[in-house]
DNA sequence: TAGATTGTTAATCGATTAACAATC
DNA sequence: TAGATTGTTAATCGATTAACAATC
């Protein structure tokens, strides 16, 4: 359908999440429209970029009007691919890899956690939920048995890089990137960098810069 | 020194972690000089991206020859304001807190944990690390006793926003955010967020925007 | 000195903001 | 219908890229 329209800017695509949450949240609280005006002020944006972000999608609104929470909702849904499940793989079972495994809300949006991996005999064979940590030895039978869509990568820096070519051998295409190490990748193989070092970096930062004013 | 100079965009501010990065890997494999050009190849930037970037803080360069690592690096390091310790406590001591506790490189860096806090009474008293973890019902008088800089928040969603509000009421200006919520705040106040759900449904879209290609 | 590469200014590109006609 | 607010075009602002003089 818009497969052939022109490249949403990444700048836009990393508001989808937030806009999604946001219309979660007013749904929860059953707010039925909202307007650009309103949704600006909530989420610290202007309803110029809001009007402009969602029309890079289609028309979604109605004119003197607003927004209507629930279709908007299930629209941004969409649009972010979250109406089909998602099989994911965790490699890398410690701390990190448990807490997302325990994430609340994910099971309930699609997201299916249905593998998750460690080179450490201490935590092979742990049990987290209703996941069994297999040894990374049977990483490559698992994938052939199972359709896997995600691998979220949590191992230690020095492993990174290799384990996720091994990942991509089999045949995954994408990557929840913990490790702070810029993954070198095919074209077709997309990453998400998750950066918990860079992100206190910057708080240092900005902490710093609001000190000094 | 700089107080007065214009205010560097957000968008370089998060490029520089990535800098000081790159530029400690290749400190490590004794590479003494850089020049813009190889180092915008190796991390997906521009030559003139970096030169720009680097000039919003100071000419680190000489010309002619390129950037001297070892100095690059330690300019970066200070423009991150990391030739100072910080005081952390984490609040929220799940995995996620557990996780972060024990992030290799952190110590190293001047970053120091030193506080854990938690409501859950089975988690209370654990030992992690060298550090206890602590009710929060005495997150005042530790806060009174030690001088904390940084806030690592990890708490469940609901009770997100509340928490925020009694840790500045403490005093406590920084917080790194993992709590899937956009926490309001005093102006002098900085927020730095890690939304893991935001990143995966950024993942999502744009897996399917791949495939769809 | 000649070659290389920075620091910096100017040109271009893209994102945000403003404005308003369309229309619910 | 009148009022409100979208969808969309045009104007502005900011970030990236290009170009080159300065200089190591």
């Amino acid at each position: 359908m818009q497969s052939y329209s022109k490249r949403v800017s990444m700048v836009v695509v990393k508001r989808l999440p937030r806009y999604y949450q946001q219309l979660i949240d007013l749904e929860l609280n059953d707010v039925e429209k909202i307007s650009s005006q309103d949704l600006a002020k909530m989420m610290g944006l202007t309803a110029s970029q809001i009007r402009q972000d969602l029309n890079s999608f289609g028309a979604y609104g109605q004119q003197g009007y607003g927004y209507r929470v629930v279709d908007l909702k299930n629209a941004i849904k969409d649009i972010l691919g979250l109406n089909v499940p998602y099989n994911c793989i965790i490699i890398g079972s410690g701390n990190l890899g448990h807490a997302i495994a325990n994430y609340e809300g994910f099971k309930q949006k699609g997201i299916r956690i249905i593998g998750m991996f460690d080179n450490n005999a201490n935590i092979v064979g742990e049990q987290v939920g209703d996941i069994n940590v297999r040894h990374m030895d049977g990483l490559e039978p698992f994938c052939e048995k199972n359709h896997v869509d995600i691998c979220v990568l949590a191992v230690p820096r020095d492993v990174g890089q290799k384990t996720a070519e091994d990942v991509i051998n089999l045949g995954i295409k994408a990557f929840l990137n913990f490790v702070p190490l810029t993954l070198s990748v095919p074209e077709d193989v997309v990453v998400e960098d998750v950066n918990i070092t860079d992100s206190l970096y910057t708080l240092t930062y900005l902490l710093n810069e609001a000190r000094n004013v």
